[in-house]
RNA sequence: GGCCCGUUCGUCUAGGGGUUAGGACGCCGCCCUCUCAAGGCGGUAACACGAGUUCGAUUCUCGUACGGGCUACCA
């Protein structure tokens, strides 16, 4: 078993900042931080920038926002890779003068014609080593005549083992390797040089990223090693796949951190459901609070197996997580993603639409679209229940003896309302629901909600009696 | 193609040589009930396959199948 008691535990996460955060990204970021806040680690950011082409300082800015958001905070200053390039240099000098690396002068078409001819014919390419053993004369010449060239790790013979936290043993043979390039024609470095050089800066003693570095992990080996770097511990998480088995991205919908906030869901719900998407903590606990989450944390319950991201258990997550806050929080939450929310209404009015609604709905975006006629009389009625529960002009006749005994109440409370309704249901000998469900239609325009009398209370007696006048002038609506 | 990794209900998972294979989401039914939710109760449904080891394998080993990842002057 690892040991993490010697030296202080440094994670990092490490984006690219050529789109959003997307879930995976999500779950290998809260990994890492859980990990490091379950240890009194290090969580660190580390923006890796070195495709100038694709990377995108907004997309740096929504990456932390979305981190901020989930309340996965980082320690110390953002690293970008960009501004570090005299460090990449001298390391890749380093491993020249070593001779760990050697300048390659190969024309990249004729490279990729070679790979595609054997790629063609079923076979495995890697670079042949035409330019291996270059003599120091012919690499001067080549120089002198400005020729295009890159620089390759020389990859050693023999076999690259390591044991990672989750996967155990894993060795390949070196003859699987190519010898990759490290710093391109223009002298930048490539992926898996500067996540080496930058681990070992930084002091990351454990590597927690996607399974999908499993192969690279062996090639980074090869470059600690050639750097005489010590290795760091290496953990590597499933994958987080869609519901076709394949790894999640764009083409499953939306799976940015953002777009799950903007569709109602809150970050603790969201970093709830994501802990468990291939890790439990062995009990039959499923919701938890952040905290909790440090608590229960562990490598050792990180299963290998890709989990497939299913939105319904996210869904009853949130939901259950809506259920359980207070309702100021659930208003913050509401306000964070719409300002505007109620804000005719006192502080006092918001807290009860939110405590009647809030068992109701799974998403605050539901919650907000489904409270609508606490703010606004119905502009319309839902159609079904119209044809069920007012289909004739008798109901009308009800509703406005109803009217006069509600005009009535003294003390507006859902225990008067109730009480004078079953009254007049018992002289009318008719059972409550012929009352209850049309009042329900023409106060809230729709067929279900929080119970009647509450809703009625909460809405005020005048608001009620408005609605209920109109509805008797309006309805029943003729349909053939 | 090669290399690496994986495989328990539809999905997330527990378990691990002898269990009625447990929980959760979903779905279905019942209860509660003014409707809808929430809640309670119950039901549906799984060890990929084949050998081997063993008194006994879902669990250990090896194969096969299937799935995934990597195989860039992307990260």
């Amino acid at each position: 078993m690892t040991q993490y008691t010697n030296q202080s535990v440094r994670v990092r996460f490490a984006p690219s900042p050529t789109g959003e955060l997307h879930l995976g990204g999500a779950r290998t970021a809260l990994f890492n931080w859980l990990f490091a806040r379950s240890h009194n680690g290090t969580f660190l950011l580390r923006i890796e920038d070195t495709d100038k082409v694709r990377s995108k300082q907004n997309f740096v800015d929504q990456i932390c926002e979305s981190l901020n958001w989930m309340n996965c905070d980082w320690d110390e200053k953002l690293v970008y890779q960009s501004k570090r390039n005299d460090i990449y240099k001298k390391s890749i000098q380093k491993l020249l003068t070593s001779d760990n690396a050697y300048r390659c002068f190969c024309d990249k078409e004729e490279l990729a014609r070679i790979r595609g001819e054997r790629e063609k014919a079923g076979l495995g390419y890697t670079y042949p080593g035409t330019c291996r053993s270059l003599t120091q004369n012919n690499i001067k010449v080549k120089l002198e005549n400005n020729t295009l060239n890159v620089i390759r790790i020389k990859i050693p013979k023999g076999e690259t083992k390591f044991s990672d936290s989750i996967y155990g043993e894993i060795t390949v043979q070196n003859n699987e390797l190519d010898d990759f390039i490290v710093a391109r024609t223009d002298g930048s470095p490539t992926y898996n040089f500067t996540a080496v050089v930058d681990d070992n800066d930084m002091g990351i003693t454990h590597i927690i990223r996607g399974e999908d570095h499993i192969s690279n992990t062996p090639k980074q080996i090869i470059l600690y090693n050639a750097l005489g770097y010590g290795l760091p511990q290496f953990v590597h998480l499933p994958m987080i796949l869609g519901p076709d088995k394949k790894r999640l991205s764009k083409r499953h919908g939306a799976t940015g951190v953002q777009a799950f906030r903007d569709q109602g869901f809150l970050s603790s719900a969201l970093v709830n459901y994501l802990a468990l998407l291939g890790w439990n903590p062995g009990t039959e606990q499923e919701l938890f609070r952040l905290e909790e989450l440090i608590g229960e944390f562990s490598l050792e319950r990180v299963l290998k197996k890709g989990a497939v991201f299913d939105i319904q258990k996210l869904e009853w997550v949130n939901q259950q997580t809506i259920l359980k806050m207070k309702n100021e929080d659930i208003l913050n939450s509401i306000h964070s993603i719409n300002m505007l929310w109620g804000d005719s209404r006192y502080l006092d009015y918001l807290l009860s639409v939110i405590e009647l609604m809030k068992p109701r709905c799974k998403t605050i975006i539901e919650l907000m679209d489904s409270s609508d006629y606490f703010f606004d009389d119905p502009q319309e009625y839902d159609s079904k229940t119209m044809r069920k529960r007012w289909k004739t002009n008798e109901v009308n006749e009800l509703i406005i003896y109803f009217m006069e005994v509600l005009k009535n109440i003294v003390t507006w409370t859902q225990e008067n309302i109730e009480i004078e309704l079953r009254k007049l249901s018992d002289i009318k000998e008719l059972s409550p629901a012929k009352f209850i469900h049309p009042v329900r239609l023409a106060v809230s325009g729709a067929g279900a909600g929080p119970s009647l009398f509450h809703m009625m209370e909460v809405l005020g007696k005048d608001v009620c009696i408005r609605r209920l006048e109109k509805a008797v002038e309006i309805l029943p609506i003729d349909h053939d």
